[in-house]
DNA sequence: AGTTTCCCTATCGAATTACTAGGGAAATGT
DNA sequence: ACATTTCCCTAGTAATTCGATAGGGAAACT
């Protein structure tokens, strides 16, 4: 019964990592995904997969041959951590596999569905709001900084 | 790539609605697990296994006989959504399977951990301070509402 | 005793997670 | 043209987790 609840997966990690990298090489640079995994301890073929998918989604625009790599389809300040997550990893927060409208509850249970609507409102306030600009340059807008900085926030539970 | 992201699980879920309906019972009244798991549509056996935990976790206390059953260990005013899923299920946010405090990032990726942790904050700031007894009750307290209330948080993405 | 109900362990298939392997296709440099 | 680089795609895989089931033992009540 130990490490389960609400997870960022690895997947969503490392994608987030490595749009990171991209964002602070600056909007037109570009990098190979070889020289992000080393960057980052990501491993090299995992990854390729993961800048497929954000490739797909439209985030980053991929190039080949000798001068070839990754780089950001847009500017870095208008890409959201959401964003990158959704693109990798699919919807933020699930119940059960499905996303939170879907559910039905009964009885003394139904207030539940707000609650996780609720939750979910709450994450995305921070992740939709959070831009791969403000990480790379450690700028985290004020209200998230406050939450962050409260010292229960680093405790245990 | 579809359903993955920041998850609640069948357990967890499962555990909050079990817990619900002794909240709804009363703080005296104890309910059968086989009575439990016919309200709430939740396999039988499974269910059995998660109030185990719950038990373990002194969060219900049992008793076996013709007249046995469970019922809540304290007030369903004083036991948090929080309490139930950590109970059931493990730390609310891990990050790859660890806790956030825990964590090494580096270069451009520095900053991630504080936006991990006010990821978990946030989610605890619902959580935590949530009740069996406000659900039960459906009365959420009014910021929560006012989250939950908001269009936005029901579309899509 | 006999019934009820919780309690424990073991098992299961399917899915998911985090990777790894191997080769094909496009861009570049000579 | 040719070799090199780098992205691109498909497939596979070992380990774990998830959701659920099965069977029987132990305590409490009638």
């Amino acid at each position: 019964m130990d490490n389960r609840g609400m997870r960022i997966s690895a997947r969503a990690d490392y994608a987030v990592r490595a749009a990171l990298e991209l964002a602070a090489a600056g909007d037109e640079a570009s990098l190979k995904a070889e020289a992000i995994a080393a960057a980052q301890g990501i491993p090299h073929k995992f990854l390729e997969g993961i800048l497929g998918d954000l490739r797909r989604g439209g985030l980053v625009i991929s190039q080949r041959g000798g001068k070839g790599g990754y780089r950001l389809a847009r500017p870095a300040d208008s890409i959201a951590i959401a964003d990158v997550i959704r693109v990798a990893d699919g919807p933020l927060v699930s119940v059960r596999g499905v996303r939170p409208p879907e559910l039905a509850y009964c009885g003394p249970a139904e207030t539940l569905l707000p609650l996780w609507i609720a939750v979910r409102a709450n994450v995305r306030k921070i992740l939709d709001e959070v831009t791969l600009a403000h990480v790379a340059a450690a700028e985290l807008p004020d209200e998230v900084l406050s939450l962050a900085e409260d010292p229960k926030a680093w405790t245990n539970p």
